[in-house]
RNA sequence: GCCCGGGUGGUGGAAUUGGUAGACACGCAGGACUUAAAAUCCUGUGGUCAGUAAUGGCUGUGCGGGUUCAAGUCCCGCCCCGGGUACCA
């Protein structure tokens, strides 16, 4: 009575979804005695469009693996949950003012109902929302960690930033191998104990591996915050597409550098497809060269020696200051000239204006230090002990050590002298000077001490090709470009920095490849020939990267080659061979040997580094250098729908809220844009506080909540930890993982960092988080177009269109059947269209097709809840799975989903009987089919094992094809068959399970023994080739010999006819695959 | 430009270590059932030539070469499409 009818589905597949999630079949606990599998999907973040056939793609997949191991015996942990911070629901918020956790429940509503329909064996009550305090609790938590975290080089792993403040007390940082800001001054324990608490904070942020910094970052006006590197394509963000800035800002930071050659490394252990380890390969840009010094040539030192404004390093002119701390210092050094104490404003007026034949500078920084006096030229720090020095004596000693260090001597006075004495202060300070050699007489750049103070540092991977230097790029935005330009120059180059400024990432970006640059005067002397060679500066350098200096070797580098044709610069060739001309488009930069290279003649480029390196060595200049082109990850976002900081600042510096009282919740705030003094949304929260400290106001970014989820969900309601030990221990890490390769360079690195720091720290035992994973392929919508002419409000049927300049409209695929359109539903669709005039072909107005992203805007959007309620969900899951490889591309349609929906009733009526009633024979099934059940059973458990989804449907079918025409009907041999089919259509397989008279779910049962013994043949039909051309076939016993063979095939009629009765010249037999006979 | 993928009938796509190219499905054509349609079932279906037919020949996996008894699969040289990335020294 039965039949496999549309209604029969919806009743079937409706009341197996009800019965599954009243008996919880899904819910997993932890078993022991089983082994795990963990099959995850990356989880969605709930957008308003809600689910179109694209998504359940990966999720389909998944889910048959998940139920196939569960029923080979594995305890399948196999979650789903919501990425639910997030823009979008921000954006909305701007606009209409509704709260963003309104807009993003009602999504996951959606959602949820959506995937309720697809028959998932999801186990729900383990689901995770990033935007729920007791979820993003624990990503502050983790950020904590971080925050109180450092880089171990040696131990190469993350450690307790307790262990390094104690070091830092014994020792200084002087032995301390940590990964750290290149700015990071180095200092003394006594140094150390001598720093208040902001000095000892900003050098610990140099080292957290989450931390806060002065960066420069990706600013979006339009969205009012900063995006990741990530986050901006070709120059605007990817969300929305508005334009990005470069801006410097203070912000938090995630040390991920620090964990670069790990995440290089960790991408050989682990199952990825390769175009995807290739991004993150690349994203890390791991390259191997060196950095060397290229000292100035003498003319080009003058200024810099004349000290004053055109000095040209810190240490030799009169910044004297830790590049680092400058910013800080230079706000206490106005502070102290402000508020002067009597002795000092004394002395000062006996000082100043060269009065004593000395240029002398007050509150002048030093190194970490503010100096309250010093003459630069002279190298004298003058002291005044005021009541603070006089209670510090070690804090005292400390600073005179590090000034000696400098190369400074110091004297001292007390506040009494000065006002008692001063007269004998004076002569005294004006003695000391006097005798003090000025550092103009000795030239650091004739000692080799100072050399290095003079020389502009470039990296290379190729110091091989040295000899073929011929001039020398800096950025534009260099420190050295003021310092080295030459007066002549000076205009050109000021003028070309401007440019370089005001020209947007954007349109460096967009612009055809413009060759600029500018002479700068300078030259710099090659180390290895000392050949004088021009410096140029050139936007094609890049300040960011390397030193932001290169040595251009216009016969071996296409850019400089480029930039030498240009500017018509010399270029001389150092390689030699058929590939190692750069003119000539089979250039090979890596190939022949050298030439007009001294030393290094005849070698071949490794080897010629090799000795080259040696030579930097010996020469002192430089040393090997290992350079990632990765960054640190910019961890704040300006926005409100994010998790907030766990952090407070106290006197200015951050602290952290304590652990136990998290999670600092995402406060109410009265509108989503930022404050009028430009502060984050945040700034507007109403006594929203740390104990009266006030909040950091940034949330985090979207990839903070998602770089741990898979942690979560291994003990989603623990309130104590972020997962328990056990949990951990037994779930360990996803053994497939099921998503997009749009996450490549965001998601899933963040992901591996985080699952690497919190491995580091103890808390989590895998290296790698993801051994396996599988991109789905994007499925594609297909827009229908109509064509208005333009000027008019008519439109063309697509075949006349060419008659006439027209615009494509985006037609509501709704409204087209096939090609056609149906008018009634196009002109009632907008205001705008209800009087529009068609020209139609055949009475039929047809439409043009394109295939673009599946997306609201394209009005392209099929969702799977149509296909659900017209087939059923086994359906749409087979024919999602049918379509083609997982990882393929494709753009959707409807054509063959008949075929599927076919094969499931062919399937059920094998089990009925045609007038529906169900019916199996308890027979003894035939030898045949037996091998039809077990070539079935073995090649869809292959394809399952390699992820060929498609073909294993194709097999379904020819099973269900051949027991049709064997007209079986055998329980032997169905209800194996019902298992193996039901990872793949749960709801039929499910209901022909419980007519087989089963009460416990499917899910419990096991997968069925594939037996080898029934694909035994005894013998093989043979395709009989002649000269590799298949003729006929022949009927042979497997284990006849092949001498055997030969004569009987030879003998043929159909090889006589061939031969023409001569022999063949030979015969060719491959036992159960082929005869070749050669004639 | 560079780095990955990939090019197979009208369409989506199959093809172990080289071993019967086009599985499976859609579409199309013909037939059965039906008053009719839908549904279902059966048959055929890469192209081409010969033949009333059974059948047989040739040709065929982007293009041009090569290796091999045998090439969609391996090698060399090109063309085209998709994705990623971009002055990274």
């Amino acid at each position: 009575m039965a039949d496999y009818s549309k209604d029969e589905i919806k009743r079937i597949e409706e009341k197996w979804r009800k019965t599954w999630e009243d008996k919880k079949v899904y819910k997993t606990t932890i078993d022991t005695t089983k082994p795990k599998f963990y099959a995850l999907d990356m989880f969605p973040y709930p957008s308003g469009a809600g689910l179109h056939v694209g998504h359940p793609l990966g999720y389909i997949a998944s889910d048959i693996v998940a139920r196939y191991k569960r029923i080979k015996g594995f305890n399948v942990l196999h979650p789903m949950g919501f990425d639910a911070f997030g823009l979008p629901a921000e954006q909305y918020a701007i606009q209409t003012g509704q709260h963003p956790r309104i807009t993003t429940e009602k999504n996951i509503a959606t959602y949820k109902k959506q995937l309720g329909q697809i028959g998932f064996s999801f186990d729900w009550d383990r689901e995770v929302q990033t935007s729920d305090p007791n979820y993003y609790k624990w990503t502050q938590w983790i950020f904590s960690q971080l925050f109180n975290s450092f880089y171990n080089k040696k131990t190469d792993k993350a450690e307790k930033i307790d262990t390094l403040i104690a070091e830092f007390e014994k020792n200084g940082n002087a032995n301390i191998s940590a990964v750290c800001d290149e700015e990071t001054p180095s200092f003394t324990a006594v140094e150390w104990k001598a720093f208040n608490e902001e000095a000892k904070e900003n050098i610990l942020q140099k080292y957290r591996i989450a931390y806060l910094s002065e960066t420069m970052v990706n600013w979006c006006a339009a969205l009012g915050t900063v995006l990741s590197n990530d986050e901006v394509k070709d120059g605007v963000s990817e969300r929305g597409g508005y334009p990005v800035e470069r801006k410097n800002m203070l912000q938090w930071s995630m040390r991920i550098t620090a964990y670069a050659e790990r995440l290089l490394k960790g991408l050989d252990t682990i199952d990825w497809p390769e175009p995807l380890k290739e991004m993150q390969r690349n994203w890390i840009g791991k390259s191997v060269g060196c950095e060397l010094d290229f000292y100035l040539a003498d003319e080009s030192l003058t200024p810099a020696l004349s000290g004053g404004e055109g000095a040209i390093t810190p240490k030799g002119g009169y910044q004297t200051s830790e590049k680092a701390y400058w910013s800080i210092l230079k706000e206490f050094s106005k502070e102290n000239r402000q508020n002067q104490t009597e002795t000092e404003s004394l002395l000062w007026e006996e000082l100043r204006n060269n009065k004593l034949g000395h240029k002398i500078r007050r509150q002048h920084a030093i190194g970490i230090f503010i100096a309250d006096f010093v003459c630069l030229d002279r190298r004298l720090v003058i002291e005044l002990d005021g009541e603070y020095h006089l209670n510090n004596k070690e804090y005292d000693e400390a600073r005179t050590a590090f000034l000696k260090d400098e190369g400074f001597s110091v004297i001292r006075f007390t506040n009494e002298e000065v006002k008692t004495n001063h007269t004998k202060v004076l002569a005294e300070i004006k003695s000391v000077l006097d005798k003090s050699p000025s550092i103009k007489e000795s030239s650091p750049l004739s000692s080799g001490e100072g050399r290095g103070e003079a020389a502009i540092r470039v990296f290379t991977t190729r110091i091989d090709t040295i000899y073929g230097v011929t001039f020398m790029v800096i950025a534009p935005e260099h420190e050295l470009v003021d310092k080295i330009t030459t007066a002549e120059q000076h205009a050109e180059v000021t003028k070309y920095v401007e440019v370089a400024k005001n020209r947007s990432e954007r349109e460096r970006m967009s612009e055809v490849k413009r060759i600029s640059g500018a002479f700068t005067g300078a030259y710099v002397i090659n180390p290895f020939n000392n050949e004088k060679i021009p410096v140029w500066i050139a936007d094609y350098v890049l300040a960011g990267y390397g030193t932001g200096a290169v040595m251009a070797v216009p016969s071996s580098d296409t850019r400089d080659y480029a930039f030498a044709k240009h500017f018509n610069l010399p270029i001389i060739d150092v390689l030699e061979g058929p590939t190692s001309d750069i003119t000539k488009p089979n250039f090979e930069p890596k190939s022949g040997k050298m030439i007009n290279s001294d030393f290094l003649n005849g070698l071949v480029w490794n080897v010629a580094i090799e000795k080259a390196l040696a030579k930097v060595d010996e020469l002192g200049i430089g040393e090997r250098k290992v350079n990632y082109r990765m960054r640190d990850a910019i961890f704040g976002r300006q926005r409100y729908w994010g998790e907030p900081f766990p952090v407070y600042f106290d006197k200015g510096l951050p602290k952290l809220v304590p652990d136990g009282e998290l999670p600092v919740t995402l406060p109410e705030i009265d509108a989503y844009k930022p404050t009028e003094s430009g502060e984050p949304p945040l700034g507007r929260a109403k006594n929203w506080n740390y104990k009266g400290n006030t909040y950091e106001l940034t949330t985090m970014p979207g990839w903070a909540g998602s770089s741990w989820y898979w942690f979560r969900y291994m003990d989603p309601n623990n309130t104590g930890e972020f997962a328990s030990k056990e949990a951990i221990a037994y779930w360990k890490d996803v053994d497939l993982y099921i998503g997009g390769s749009e996450h490549a360079t965001g998601h899933l690195l963040y992901s591996r960092f985080w699952c690497k720091a919190l491995k580091d720290l103890g808390y989590v035992s895998s290296e790698e988080p993801f051994k396996k994973l599988i991109n789905q392929g994007h499925i594609q919508g297909v827009s229908k177009l109509a064509y208005r002419i333009n000027g008019t409000n008519k439109f063309v049927s697509y075949n006349l269109r060419k008659e006439y300049e027209v615009t494509p409209l985006h037609v509501d695929i709704t409204f087209v059947d096939g090609d056609v359109l149906d008018i009634e539903k196009f002109k009632n669709w907008r205001d705008d269209l209800k009087d529009v005039e068609l020209i139609l072909e055949d009475n039929k107005y047809i439409c043009g097709s394109e295939v673009d992203k599946m997306s609201k805007r394209y009005y392209n959007v099929v969702n799977p809840d149509d296909i659900v309620s017209n087939y059923g969900a086994d359906t749409l899951r087979l024919y999602e799975m049918f379509l083609g490889p997982l990882e393929q591309s494709k753009p959707w349609s409807t054509h063959g989903i008949d075929g599927v929906s076919k094969f499931l009733r062919r399937f059920w009526n094998l089990f009925h009987d045609s007038n529906g009633n169900f019916k199996v024979s308890t027979d003894e099934p035939s030898r045949e089919e037996y091998k039809v059940l077990h070539k079935t059973i073995h090649k869809v458990e292959e394809d399952i094992d390699n992820f060929s989804f498609n073909t294993s449907v194709s097999e379904f079918m020819i099973c269900v094809n051949e027991l049709s025409s064997l007209k079986s009907n055998k329980r032997a041999i169905l209800e194996p068959l019902v298992i193996a089919l039901s990872p793949f259509a749960p709801h039929i397989a499910e209901e022909l399970w419980e007519k087989l008279g089963y009460t416990d779910t499917i899910l419990n049962a096991a997968y069925p023994k594939y037996d080898p013994q029934y694909m035994v043949e005894s013998s093989f039909d043979y395709p009989i080739s002649i000269n590799g051309k298949v003729r006929a076939k022949m009927n042979f016993a497997l284990d006849m010999p092949k001498e055997d063979m030969e004569k009987i095939i030879t003998a043929s009629d159909l090889v006589q006819k061939w031969t023409e009765g001569k022999a063949p010249k030979k015969v060719i037999i491959v036992q159960g695959k082929i005869v070749n006979v050669v004639l």
